[in-house]
RNA sequence: GGAGCCGUAGUUCAGCCGGUUAGAACGCUGGCCUGUCACGCCAGAGGUCGCGGGUUCGAGUCCCGUCGGCUCCGCCA
């Protein structure tokens, strides 16, 4: 028997055709007379009947079918009787008669439903990880990436760009995340690192003249997991030559507009709102802003510092900040949504949550009104445009803790109370970024992108007076409050790519021992270039509406980075380790 | 490195203040059933209460530890 059509693409079109579908049973009711099965492949549903008097081998075998048995049918295309479609199935209108049935194989019964219905825990899920591959939610997150893969590279083959590859055994580097290592046998005690990105790889690339670069690629980091992170992740990377940011962002929003066009049927209005780093954060509190709803930062420092509040005043005369959301209707809110709101701020440094309700009549009910001057009051209400029923909170501290902490308050706030529309799509570029920021830890700057960012030409000369004034040439993509995109306009002259290096107190020495490659690379008539990555796994999360990349990833690793299915990692045999010239050192 | 939630039948869960033989639904097995679609009806099987220790006359329940899953902080150029 050969296969002529899958379980989605029966209509009332082909009926009296002969078919031959193959799938697994969903379900099987036995009627003892007549059987109904619910065929399901990767595609969809069809039901096929079995009848006693149509085709009685195949109805004596269809007993002994058992869920998630494989089976091959043969059968004609029925019109449902009057009143026995199910408008539920996109193939409810028909059914399978069946002629001839072989069974390809059995099964024992499934560990868990494959029903829709009800959650199974993860674990399980993992562990039959082939099985929850069968469950059509899985299938479609998995199609759906599919088709995202196939819009990225029909645009781009279109747009002139080349596919290559870059190697996966790579020489780990300084700055970033932590490397995966793995051992060279045939230099001991030497090891590749797995790629972070192919970052420098795609740079020579440019410096090679190949012009227009794209890959859907493998990247490896070392750190611990999230719901939106895994230790292997795979980005759409790409990178052009004689192209500045304008040039990116619009090949973006061309490509980002194809992909939904072509996955969803989703037409995205472009060009996107871009926003400043500054503008993102004194109005946000974070550089990933969620815009589908208000619940604004604003700046009170001003009014807090004369007031007679300590604890604001203080924040506020010493080089801290205090910001406020306006809680625009929420002033109903209860003690107990309070201290639990209180408690989410402290998750992320809050020492406190000051909070203010509008009264009725404008007046403050709140503990701290106290410290508060009526003009003080209206000019903080006047501020936050507040209006009675609103409810006010306000955070008091070092600038970065206080955007971290509204930010997040802003993000609970909505999610409480529903104002995040869930079919909203809200694209937004954020731009101007700094080069370089502090890293407490290590006391020295580090690059807020990659040391590879080019700073703006007018900056140029800031690199060694004043280098937190300098601006990078970077843009990162954020939709729905998630970053699923970043690049910048890359350095593509030795002496400022060197200059960079001084600024993170990068000792020539290492400079040149571990980019050594790239600034000598730099000096043979290297292009003005840049280019941006996408995050794949979250961006096809957030395209089929799913909680964590775990659920758009085939064979996704748990929190500690195993594998369900394969117990990997493992531990290997001795002689493996003698060859690689490791020495344990546990025992 | 840290905080929190969870772990009881194949699955999803209930199990009160520590007290008799640990329950339900679905699934599974057998039987009946010719228009079901989460088919229906009857009968049955199925438990290392994650693991280890402690408290107690007595622990699924309380305490300590540990393992695993998830969420988050730190970390993620």
């Amino acid at each position: 028997m050969k296969r002529t059509h899958d379980c989605a693409s029966l209509t009332e079109g082909h009926i009296g055709q002969e078919v031959v579908l193959m799938g697994w049973i969903l379900r099987r009711r036995d009627h003892g007379g007549l059987i109904f099965v619910d065929l399901r492949d990767r595609m969809g549903i069809t039901q096929v009947v079995f009848s006693p008097e149509a085709a009685p081998a195949a109805h004596k075998k269809a007993h002994a079918l058992r869920s998630e048995y494989v089976i091959a049918v043969r059968g004609t295309v029925a019109k449902r009787p009057e009143g026995m479609e199910n408008p539920k199935l996109l193939t409810g209108a028909i059914e399978i008669s069946c002629a001839e049935l072989r069974i390809l194989n059995s099964s024992q019964p499934p560990p868990f439903p494959l029903d829709e219905e009800g959650e199974v825990s993860e674990a399980i899920r993992l562990k039959y990880r082939y099985i929850d591959l069968r469950r059509p939610r899985m299938a479609e997150a998995i199609r759906i990436r599919h088709e995202v893969c196939q819009a990225v590279r029909e645009h781009l083959n279109n747009q002139g760009f080349f596919e290559i590859e870059t190697p996966m055994l790579t020489r780990s580097t300084p700055e970033g995340a932590r490397d995966y290592l793995v051992p060279c046998r045939l230099s001991p005690g030497s090891f590749y690192a797995l790629p972070q990105s192919p970052q420098l790889y795609k740079q020579i690339l440019m410096i090679s003249g190949l012009e227009k670069y794209y890959q859907i690629v493998r990247c490896f980091r070392d750190e611990d997991l999230r719901a939106d992170r895994q230790p292997e992740f795979t980005q759409i990377d790409m990178e052009l030559s004689f192209v500045e940011e304008d040039d990116i962002i619009a090949l973006v929003e061309g490509l980002v507009s194809h992909v939904f066009e072509k996955a969803l049927g989703r037409v995205l209005s472009c060009p996107f709102p871009r926003l400043s780093y500054d503008e993102a954060m004194e109005r946000f509190g974070t550089d990933r802003p969620d815009m589908r709803f208000g619940l604004e930062l604003r700046d009170v420092s001003e009014v807090a510092q004369t007031c007679a509040f300590q604890v604001f005043r203080h924040a506020a005369s010493s080089g801290g900040v205090v910001k406020a959301v306006n809680a625009k209707g929420m002033g109903d809110i209860s003690r107990k949504e309070i201290d639990e709101l209180t408690e989410h701020a402290a998750a992320f440094g809050a020492k406190g949550l000051a909070w203010v309700k509008i009264r009725e009549d404008g007046s403050w009910q709140s503990p701290i009104a106290k410290f508060f001057t009526q003009e003080e009051m209206e000019r903080i209400g006047e501020h936050l445009e507040a209006s009675s029923g609103d409810i006010l909170f306000f955070g008091a501290d070092q600038k970065s803790v206080v955007l971290k902490v509204l930010g997040e308050l802003r993000l609970e706030l909505a999610r409480r109370h529903g104002l995040i529309l869930r079919d909203v799509l809200s694209f937004v570029w954020i731009g101007d970024f700094p080069l370089f920021e502090y890293d407490e830890e290590l006391g020295r700057l580090q690059a807020v992108h990659h040391p590879f960012t080019a700073p703006r030409e007018e900056d140029l000369d800031l690199l060694e007076t004043e280098p937190f004034r300098v601006r990078a040439r970077a843009y990162d993509l954020v939709l729905n409050g998630t970053e699923i995109g970043g690049g910048s306009i890359r350095i593509h002259r030795p002496d400022v790519q060197e200059r960079v290096f001084r600024a993170l107190s990068l000792p020539d020495e290492e400079a040149r021992e571990k980019f050594g490659f790239l600034i000598e690379a730099l000096s043979y008539g290297a292009p003005p270039h840049g280019g941006i990555a996408f995050g794949l796994d979250r961006l096809v999360m957030l395209m089929t509406g799913r909680e964590t990349i775990r659920d758009v990833i085939a064979f996704p690793k748990t929190q500690k980075g195993q594998c369900l299915l394969t117990q990997a990692p493992a531990p290997v045999a001795m002689t493996q380790l003698v060859e690689l010239s490791l020495k344990p050192g546990w025992d």
